[in-house]
DNA sequence: ATTATCTATAGATCTATAGATAATGC
DNA sequence: ATTATCTATAGATCTATAGATAATGC
């Protein structure tokens, strides 16, 4: 509010009628666009809405991004974080319970705090698929990821026996059902960042609580894999 | 194909320029946009599509519905069975165990075999609110459900020590989860529908495993909660 | 001169209504 | 006469482009 007159020092262009201005006018569309997206869908949200929210005119939006479509594909290159930790897990050394943790764990944080409801990517990526080609084989990817975690752990004695293939379907789809559970219920934004890794820690407790062949060692195998996942958060500086 | 002749003995009203014909054409349409709403979504998909599909012209398509709400809202009414199951379920004597295994395993193939994938649904009641009045409050009342059986299951020892409200968010998130990713990845409406059953077993089978108090009781509560599905699916007539 | 915005608008849909029409029913 | 469809179309959006304009930069 008051950083109006220190934030815009003369800036180039002409000002815009709403008097708003904005130091990363990219950034900011994304951000309304995914608000807006959440609130009513993708599909039923017009690139008019957006600019209004961001404090443009329709057209001005082309000036940045030259379709809604343009907008998605810069949301989904957000979400696709869990898929390397996932990767980087695969290769560490020692127990695999703990890495199935840390995985479990950071997929939720990350598909809760992502800037959009994974089901809109998803029902956007139908709708055009072209745009959205690493999109379906990134999912796959990570299906295949945490299948080999399950097998490392089964074969390890870590784990009950199951089949890797179907459990890794288990373990994905509570993540994102849970995920959008808690996107759907927004409302305050800050509110569910601070949720978002309660029910990152619920997830995670429960699949364990499924797999692990001896369940009396839960609360040891969430403390070793809780230090793995403030590692990983380290290693990436704070956006 | 060839019970054009025979299907349609002399039907009232103009005919239709795609010769086309259909003894119950309200259930076709519901068909038709079901079919759509999936493929594309429900915001991509517009009322000339739906009718080319069944084919009529657009504008005869209010003779049946006035807008795309009333189809949706039809298309809702198919999404309530489990929740009456749960309440059946509640007033049942004997062990919990097998009760929770049979509302999951129905909960699953309801959603999987239901006219379309539950996310749509939630997305067109958020743009829709006071038509889709009543869905939310039928998703509170399922929750509180699970949450009463998982208490119930608790107190008797048969389950381990949990918070009952926390983890039926769990069991619903997914069973959701679970179900979109059938739907997600639908082409083929035969296949889709012989894997629910087994969707459906892999998901309860995964939930008792986190829950059950005695890992090894599973296949037992297993085949006591088949009788349960068997049961009330006959008291059903078939659709 | 360059940049970021604006206004105006053509064209493409999509929705929803009015009124005509082609069957059967009586 | 009744029913189920049709054709035609007004009105409401929404998209996407052309070209003008109001700042700063040099």
């Amino acid at each position: 509010m008051t950083n109006r007159e220190l934030a815009s020092p003369k800036r180039t262009g002409r000002p815009r009628n709403s008097g708003r201005d904005s130091a990363n006018p990219r950034e900011e569309i994304l951000k309304e666009a995914s608000r807006l997206f959440t609130a009513q869908g993708v599909a039923a949200t017009t690139i008019s809405q957006i600019a209004e929210c961001v404090g443009l005119r329709q057209s001005s939006m082309y000036y940045y991004y030259k379709s809604k479509e343009e907008i998605l594909s810069a949301l989904m290159e957000k979400n696709r974080e869990s898929l390397t930790l996932a990767e980087k897990l695969l290769e560490e050394d020692g127990p695999v319970a703990p890495r199935l943790y840390a995985f479990l764990y950071t997929d939720v944080r990350q598909l809760c705090t992502a800037p959009l409801d994974f089901y809109e990517l998803e029902v956007a990526a139908l709708a055009q698929p072209q745009v959205f080609a690493g999109f379906e084989e990134d999912g796959d990817k990570l299906r295949d990821a945490a299948a080999q975690l399950l097998a490392l752990g089964v074969d390890s004695g870590e784990l009950r026996q199951t089949d890797p293939a179907a459990t890794a379907l288990m373990l994905l789809s509570l993540n994102e059902g849970a995920q959008h559970r808690l996107w759907h219920g927004r409302r305050d934004e800050e509110k569910a960042s601070a949720n978002s890794a309660a029910l990152a820690e619920s997830v995670a407790d429960y699949h364990l609580s499924s797999l692990l062949a001896d369940a009396s060692s839960l609360a040891a195998v969430r403390e070793a894999g809780r230090a793995f996942v403030t590692e990983y958060e380290d290693d990436e500086p704070a956006a």
